[in-house]
DNA sequence: TATAGTCAGATAGTCGACAATCGACCGTAA
DNA sequence: TTACGGTCGATTGTCGACTATCTGACTATA
């Protein structure tokens, strides 16, 4: 068992819930009760709060004192008018700061997730694209060798994730999602620069707008 | 005694931790224990568990796995490249969204945080100007019906303010400082959103860019 | 001497129990 | 009936103790 890791409870279950949460087995406003989740999990209600501590500070959970917690919603809005501008804006500053670094493991990450997308794709696992999506975006941002890129990142990428799990019509383009995805990582390989920030900008935009058709108009 | 609001011990013990952090009482790199703090503080180490950890996805703390946390240290990078563009996206997002919803409530809080800077540069208080700062700024990002502002901003700012607490040349311009957030009020009080959002970018990147001569080189 | 093994102190990770608070229910009286 | 006040269960806030892990020092051995 490759239990080279400690990764510890808090963690763990902070990545359970959070997948839940964006795969819809915890819906926006569904209650979240610390002791029940502590059992369920078989840890104590001290690894339940602190992980709910991160969720709520991701923008995933809003608690109110003594009275509960609940799993939020994520108003369109905010997400086109702040999380996306924002997203962009950090991934353009990693690269800026880390296309330069980038060698032949971090190509060797991005073909894994690349091949995780296709397997995703003939699979049918649309959670399975998101998440290989996910960590094709965090080796942007770990690319960079400023820290507080990731955990900013960390603080606004699970709402814009979150929000688009809720729209079911991105199934039907995945394989152009792909496709997109390859582009940019040749665009990596050029080391230029400020291509690359313009690539990764055109692709948040062109893969989250809803009037380019990749979503729906539903919520 | 007005124990109206009641507080958890979390939430003080982190406004506690920041205030310390940013005053320069606890200088980045500065070990943290739990249970020292515990101890001074007079709270269980799952307090302080909590408070570290909020402050942590702050980035003023970074905690390594049964070894111990330590006050983060900001780069010039990440604070120009990065959190300051941030931070005047979200300020200008919470603008378009919440300037219309002013009030004469909000300016009556923006008056009494003006009346506290004039205070402050009366007692040549720059700790206490600074926490004025970070209140006009806080009107602003509350001001929006969005929630997620304030919470990313609480995520962002932080960084910013400790760099700069980082320096000391600011103290002889704190009355043109003053007079800028005058000129803001000034400038909200129209409604005009557009005139609004270029006064804070400007206000921000004039107050924090090193070459306007507001701050020294530094660090 | 140099290296590996062992031990002890410090510190974070986890746990179960107690205290505080909230909201709903219920009884009573005007 | 309706408003008021008390009780009670559910849930979060806080605590002290136990466990796991890390680090550095000490020792034994080649």
């Amino acid at each position: 068992m490759g239990k080279l890791e400690r990764i510890s409870m808090k963690d763990r279950l902070a990545t359970e819930l959070r997948r839940k949460i964006l795969a819809g087995d915890l819906p926006p406003h569904a209650r979240v009760v610390e002791q029940d989740l502590a059992d369920e999990y078989g840890v104590s209600r001290a690894v339940v709060r602190e992980t709910m501590l991160v969720l709520e500070l991701q923008g995933l959970i809003i608690s109110t004192p003594y009275k509960g917690s609940e799993v939020a919603s994520i108003s369109r809005t905010e997400v086109e008018g702040l999380l996306l501008p924002l997203r962009i804006h950090i991934e353009q500053f990693a690269l800026a700061e880390g296309l330069a670094l980038f060698d032949a493991d971090t190509f060797e990450d991005f073909g894994r997730v690349l091949a995780d997308m296709e397997r995703a794709i003939y699979n049918k696992d649309i959670n399975a694209f998101n998440e290989a999506d996910m960590r094709f975006h965090a080796i942007i941002v770990d690319g960079c060798p400023t820290d507080s890129a990731r955990s900013i990142w960390d603080s606004i990428h699970p709402r814009i994730r979150m929000h688009f799990a809720m729209q079911t019509g991105r199934t039907g383009a995945l394989s152009e999602f792909l496709e997109d995805h390859k582009r940019l990582v040749d665009v990596f390989r050029t080391g230029d620069v400020a291509a690359s920030r313009e690539a990764i900008a055109a692709h948040i935009i062109g893969t989250n707008e809803p009037h380019l058709g990749l979503l729906d108009e539903s919520a």
